[in-house]
RNA sequence: GCUGGCGUAGCUCAGUCCGGUAGAGCAGCUGAUUUGUAAUCAGCAGGUCGGGGGUUCGAAUCCCUCCGCCAGCUCCA
């Protein structure tokens, strides 16, 4: 008998004869091992504990511990899914059932839409087909044999899948559950050895989708779910999820009396007095950051004639998420959706040097895209928006370093914030326009400038604008949920389309190159993205409400007068609460509210000229001279506290 | 835009299945209370039941339609 010999990762190698399966290598390791296994990488392929070892090459027994174990876990679960849902509803066509990065989904065609009595009946039979220990057979089948059984079965979906799919090959993998019914299904695998290995499961939701995704394809039931390796991550998950909840930038924008949305103006948002101070904090903040670096405000129209948007190619690729306005006597108009066309014709109002360059205009009026109806979601995808935009006018040779400028200046701006974020680069796609030498150098200058800012990156290999490379930052916020913010993308077609040009230290004319960048991306977004991230408690330089005055009793009204004008000539925001209402009341309403600091203010202040100071997470802090503690308060807004700091979510805070 | 769910007082929700002219808590207002670190007591007021149309003697409730919101799909220059 032939004998293979294969390499364990502790660099250890044995013999074993030819097709014996990796199980049993786990097994002859340790009981321990084998039991624990879920599946093993040979060769650097994934492959279930039955695959057979046929040539000599690298084994690894992949454990709860490994990383790979996770999606497995998950992709098996909803296989098993699958089996429940087959097995109750006979006649269920399944479609297809990945893992996701939050757990799975399996889409499948029935009479009727899922119930959530559906799910908790499909979850019980999947908890009992988990607990009878069923194995994951896989089985390979000559490919017609398998599209006629599927055909059979009334599973066309899974005979158009292996068609495509497996164009070819000779033989396809299905695999089984044997309960009283088997369940079969086409999939390459792998699988974990057996039912019994999932333990931890949750149906989250159902909902609907199409086959492939497509509108025009028969329309599916998707239930979606999830998985861990423990029952503990499991709960987390889930205690996380309420946790976002808690969290939902709708509901803290309405108890902190920031926005409001009005069937009306749908996707238009209402900033109240409160959430306007916010804005306008955010606001200042980015123009205080962007004076310094170099750049300058301009406001452009928001309607522009037809003909702008035909020379920048928007009337022909993006009208239909644009608002026309269609007047008998004149032109097409449109309302902008980006500022990049507007400032390109600033830029062209005069001659520009290359001694000139960069030039770097910002802005911050209102865009406007008509977003499908379907899509719209409170503050984080709105039909009226403003982006802290800014396009950087460059000589080629002036990329690499402008974009370094860029990557600094965005490091700064969420560290402010406490933010985590991680970048990805996007390379040329497909369908690029302009010349490859030019995308190259491009490529290679956004390379050099995130190696030069320090700034590690992954790379989204053809998923670039058709027009440049670009670089997308997802944010990572205090719960772990990312959302995508700045972006930097380079852009050659524009400053032809405008023919946009400066002249050179030769004398001669040349073209420029733009950026176009955000960091906020739109202050909508990164207003709910932060009304997230710090759950409605506010460090002190954003707070709506900084600090709110307490009088103990009525004869303390004129006392905390006189101190919120104190703070208020200071430059501090700040309320009273006049309300004859006990001295616990009021703090009851101010720690709701999430105010920063509440400031008692009875006989003994009064007397001393004193506040005592009560911190929203800190407590009784004691009397404090009204002074002391403006000066401590600007000292804490200067030091952008405690959001310079590792943000620290105020759970406990409820 | 598509599929499903939802829309009742400022907010959170009951009432809708089985049609009989709307209910709670909180918020608000008034009065009493003058309060020392997370809810003082009492009273009052508040609703075109998302809009329109239909069925019916009678519609929050049943039917049609439009709008909005939520989840998902698709989309996201």
């Amino acid at each position: 008998m032939s004998q293979v010999t294969i390499t364990l990762p502790d660099g250890s190698s044995r013999a074993v004869s030819t097709g014996t399966p990796v199980r049993d290598i786990a097994a002859g390791i340790s009981a321990g091992l084998a039991k624990a296994a879920f599946a093993a990488i040979v060769d650097g392929t994934l492959v279930d504990l039955s695959c057979p070892l046929q040539r000599d090459g690298s084994v690894r027994i992949v454990t709860d511990r490994s990383p790979e174990a996770l999606p497995l876990l998950r992709h098996s679960t909803a296989h098993l899914m699958a089996a429940a849902v087959t097995n109750l509803y006979p006649g269920a066509q399944c479609g297809i059932g990945p893992a996701t990065d939050e757990g799975f989904f399996y889409d499948f065609i029935v009479d009727r839409p899922f119930v959530p009595e559906d799910l908790e009946a499909i979850e019980s039979k999947m908890k009992e087909l988990a607990q009878q220990d069923l194995p994951y057979e896989r089985q390979l089948w000559p490919r017609d044999e398998a599209k006629a059984f599927f055909t059979k079965r009334g599973e066309p979906l899974k005979v158009q899948l292996i068609e495509e799919k497996t164009e070819g090959q000779k033989e396809v993998s299905c695999y089984t559950i044997k309960d009283k019914e088997t369940f079969i299904d086409f999939c390459v695998g792998p699988h974990v050895p057996s039912t019994g290995k999932l333990k931890a499961f949750k149906l989250l939701s159902a909902s609907n989708a199409y086959w492939k995704g497509d509108a025009r394809n028969a329309p599916m039931q998707r239930i979606y779910g999830t998985a861990f390796l423990s029952d503990k991550d499991l709960k987390a998950y889930l205690t996380q999820i309420e946790e976002a909840k808690k969290r939902d930038h709708r509901k803290i924008g309405r108890e902190q009396k920031l926005f409001m949305f009005h069937q009306w103006a749908p996707g238009a948002a209402f900033w109240l007095a409160k959430g306007t101070t916010l804005w306008n904090t955010l606001a200042d903040y980015m123009r205080g950051t962007l004076f310094p670096a170099g750049y300058v405000e301009v406001k452009t129209p928001i309607v522009f004639n037809k003909a702008l948007w035909e020379t920048s190619g928007h009337w022909q690729h993006y009208r239909q998420n644009m608002f026309l306005i269609q007047e008998s006597e004149s032109e097409p108009l449109a309302l902008k959706a980006m500022n990049c066309p507007g400032h390109f014709l600033v830029f062209a109002s005069e001659g520009r040097s290359y001694r000139d360059l960069p030039i770097r205009f910002h802005e911050q009026t209102p865009l406007h895209r008509k977003e499908a109806s379907g899509v719209l979601s409170g503050l984080t995808r709105v039909r009226q928006l403003s982006q802290d935009d800014a396009h950087c006018f460059v000589m080629e040779s002036q990329i690499a370093e402008e974009v370094e400028r860029l990557l600094r200046l965005m490091q700064r701006v969420y560290s402010d914030f406490g933010l985590k974020y991680s970048v990805r680069l996007s390379t040329r796609p497909p369908d690029f326009l302009g010349a490859i030498e030019t995308w190259n150098h491009a490529e290679a200058s956004l390379k050099q400038a995130l190696e030069q800012a320090n700034q590690t990156y992954t790379i989204d290999e053809g998923d670039g604008t058709f027009y440049g490379p670009k670089i997308d930052v997802d944010v990572t916020d205090a719960i772990g949920r990312k959302w995508q913010c700045a972006t930097f993308q380079l852009d050659y077609q524009m400053p032809e389309r405008f023919d946009l040009k400066y002249i050179g230290a030769d004398n001669a004319e040349h073209r420029p190159v733009v950026i176009h960048r955000a960091i906020f991306g739109t202050f909508e977004r990164f207003i709910g993205l932060l009304i997230e991230h710090y759950a409605g408690a506010w460090p002190l330089w954003l707070a709506p409400v900084q600090a709110i005055v307490l009088p103990i009793s009525d004869r303390h009204q004129e006392y905390a007068g006189r101190v919120r004008d104190r703070l208020a000539a200071a430059g501090l925001r700040v309320e009273v609460d006049v309300r004859q209402e006990k001295i616990g009341y009021k703090i009851r309403e101010a720690q709701l509210q999430k105010v920063p600091y509440m400031l008692v203010t009875g006989d003994r202040e009064a007397a001393e000229g004193t506040v005592s100071v009560r911190g929203r997470s800190a407590g009784d802090l004691g009397a404090r001279p009204v002074d002391a503690f403006i000066a401590d308060a600007l000292d804490e807004i200067r030091r952008k506290e405690p959001g310079a700091r590792a943000p620290q979510p105020e759970a406990a805070e409820t």
